[in-house]
RNA sequence: GGUCCCGUAGCUCAGCAGGAUAGAGCGGCAGUUUCCUAAACUGUAGGUCGCAGGUUCAAUUCCUGCCGGGAUCACCA
């Protein structure tokens, strides 16, 4: 249950009622009317801005409208206290009973308790990591693969029907010049004293490849004509990587539903050709050539005539080049193609995630979804900023293709999957990140994965000494799952319980908002909210969880069950284990 | 030069589809351990929300311009 849409929903019919009083005029527009927590907990439990949103549309002030509503709502046995304050707002205070009820419910809902139907089964294609498979993937990759893992499993939380996609950039030159550092290592493995080639991939993780087509077919590659050995050698090479690369996943418990390989676009029909005639077809495609590029002068621009596509017809900078001089396509034809592929697998919508350094890609990207579907379709490209990797506050060194980069199994061997994917979304993604592995560790509230699980484990530790003295509470007791909730009149125990209902808005809005982050903070809070109630036995033992009164400690342990449930089902979404007990 | 992102407390960052006196952690200061894990907790100090306009009953939040920091720019993938 989500107490926020539950009390939306009293106030709206309050207001209809009003209306049919005449109370208020009968043709009153009620949008905009919300529910929300007031800004001071002191003023009370929620608060909604109904008198201030209607006050023109109504023409009568502000607060003759609340005091309407406030009358309206007396009746209402949940609600304690309704004042009117401020300019016109109405705070309600809910009874106690109103909160024991939804420790109750939190409980009978268990996993269920705080999905939403926002999307509604709607079919949502979340495209994410696609590195490029040619090596491992590094500490870079780490961050758009969990924030792209951790938003499918939001949606699918709020209701969606996620897809999660991987695109495999297995064509083009990069791909053909792995192939030939291949060759070179492959020869290498044979004994053979063979130079590196020009540009190619220096890194050490590119010699099994070569030693395993040793091994399977001799020197046989050699007798062969160069490109069809190339061929055999791209095959097992790209297969190579991609078991590499979803080794990697795996490590981080990221697993896709669809890896779309770049090369089968052209594989049987040609799909980026057919794309490209679909453009041409609605008018989007010219033969034309495009201006030098402004600011810095560059002495290597060449003006040449190339296939546009007319991406400036959909607020793009310039148009862009579907294919080169030679009339070999480029890699946004492909991609283009790739996307109309989507399109045509009939997702309600597509989201892509990228890292920064293609940010300047994303209009040509959605102008093209925006052209093949008439407008109807739009691509919404979340981009994950860049991580810095540190040590201590010291910066740790990593190049790209040099063959010594951080990999992300460095990473994740060395502070554990939790740390990883908990960092990597506890920040907005498109600020930069600092992830330190001194502090990652670290076991103490500065490490708030650490905070969270201990949480989690705390409970688990209470309801092991609780059993101690009653062995008949356990978890899945009807004595705990069903207690005397009237017992828990403190008021930590209140507002422990308050922010529990702020769970199910808070997927509702991270998923609305794509912003897993605020999943990870709202954690943090209940966490704190935990550990706070916990502290406070410390100086009131009669606050404890666990007293001589059996009642007492049941209904107690049922909040922290409530608790429990709802880090469980967060931590569930983040991807991240909630253990038992701590190490 | 264009485009995009960021600019909130000394530091690192939240701020919930605009809302009432802007929050957290760290660091500072002052306290708290016969107690279910002190790996913690409580209190306190600290802010012209980069600047200037605009929209609105209401702007840290939306719009415009400027300033500062970052990313990016053609046939790369």
């Amino acid at each position: 249950m989500n107490v926020f849409a539950h009390v939306e929903g009293r106030i709206i019919a309050a207001l209809e009622q009003l209306k049919s009083k005449a109370k208020l005029p009968t043709d009153l527009d009620l949008t905009g009317v919300k529910v929300d927590a007031p800004a001071d907990r002191s003023h009370g439990d929620l608060a909604t801005n109904a008198a201030l949103v209607l006050t023109k549309r109504a023409g009568m002030k502000p607060r003759d409208i609340a005091e309407l509503l406030k009358a309206q709502l007396a009746s209402d046995p949940e609600i304690a206290k309704i004042d009117v304050a401020g300019p016109g707002f109405l705070n309600l205070t809910f009874t106690p009973g109103f909160w024991h009820d939804l420790v109750r419910t939190i409980i009978a809902d268990g996993a269920a308790y705080g999905r939403s139907d926002l999307g509604q089964g709607l079919n949502i294609n979340v495209e994410y990591v696609s590195a490029n498979p040619t090596g491992p993937m590094h500490v870079g990759h780490c961050r758009g693969a969990v924030f792209g893992d951790t938003l499918a499993n939001l949606l699918a939380f709020a209701g969606y029907k996620v897809t999660r996609e991987y695109y495999i950039n297995d064509a083009g030159g990069q791909v053909d010049k792995l192939a030939s550092s291949v060759l070179w290592r492959y020869r290498q493995a044979l004994g053979q004293d063979a130079a590196m080639p020009d540009g190619a991939y220096p890194g050490d993780y590119l010699m099994p490849v070569g030693a395993a087509l040793a091994k399977a077919h001799g020197d046989a590659l050699l007798e062969l004509d160069n490109a069809k050995a190339l061929a055999i050698i791209k095959d097992a090479t790209m297969a190579a990587m991609m078991t590499e690369i979803r080794l990697d996943l795996a490590l981080l418990g990221i697993k896709h539903d669809v890896f779309f390989s770049e090369r089968s676009l052209t594989a049987g029909h040609d799909q980026i050709a057919q794309t490209i005639a679909a453009l041409r077809a609605k008018g989007f495609i010219y033969e034309g050539s495009l201006p030098p590029p402004k600011g810095e002068p560059n002495d290597d621009w060449e003006d040449r005539t190339q296939t546009l596509f007319k991406a400036t017809a959909f607020g793009d900078d310039i148009d862009r080049a579907l294919q080169k001089a030679d009339g070999s396509y480029t890699y946004l034809a492909g991609d283009i193609a790739y996307h109309r592929n989507k399109l045509a697998r009939h997702f309600d919508q597509l989201i892509d995630v990228w890292g920064s350094d293609h940010k300047g890609y994303i209009k040509r990207m959605q102008a093209a979804v925006q052209a093949l579907s008439d407008g109807k379709q739009t691509l919404d490209v979340k981009v994950s900023e860049i991580v810095n990797l540190l040590d201590k506050g010291v910066p740790v060194k990593m190049g790209k293709r040099t063959g010594n980069f951080v990999t992300l199994r460095d990473v994740v061997e060395a502070v554990g999957p939790d740390a990883v994917r908990f960092m990597m979304v506890y920040r907005a993604p498109e600020t930069v990140l600092d992830f330190d592995y001194a502090k990652v560790t670290e076991q103490s509230k500065d490490n708030p994965v650490f905070y969270v699980q201990m949480a989690h484990a705390r409970i688990a530790s209470v309801f092991r000494n609780a059993a101690e003295t009653f062995p008949a509470l356990t978890p899945s007791s009807a004595a705990v799952r069903d207690p005397n909730l009237t017992l828990l009149n403190d008021q930590g125990e209140i507002a422990l319980i308050k922010k529990l209902a702020d769970f199910p808005r808070l997927i509702d809005a991270a998923a609305r908002a794509k912003e897993p982050h605020r999943l990870a903070f709202y954690l943090y809070d209940v966490a704190t909210a935990l550990h706070g109630q916990y502290a406070r036995g410390n100086d009131s033992p009669y606050l404890r969880f666990i007293q001589a009164d059996e009642m007492v400690t049941a209904a107690r342990l049922g909040l922290l069950l409530a608790v429990k449930q709802v880090i469980t089902s967060g931590l569930g979404v983040l991807g991240v284990q909630a253990p038992e007990a701590m190490r």
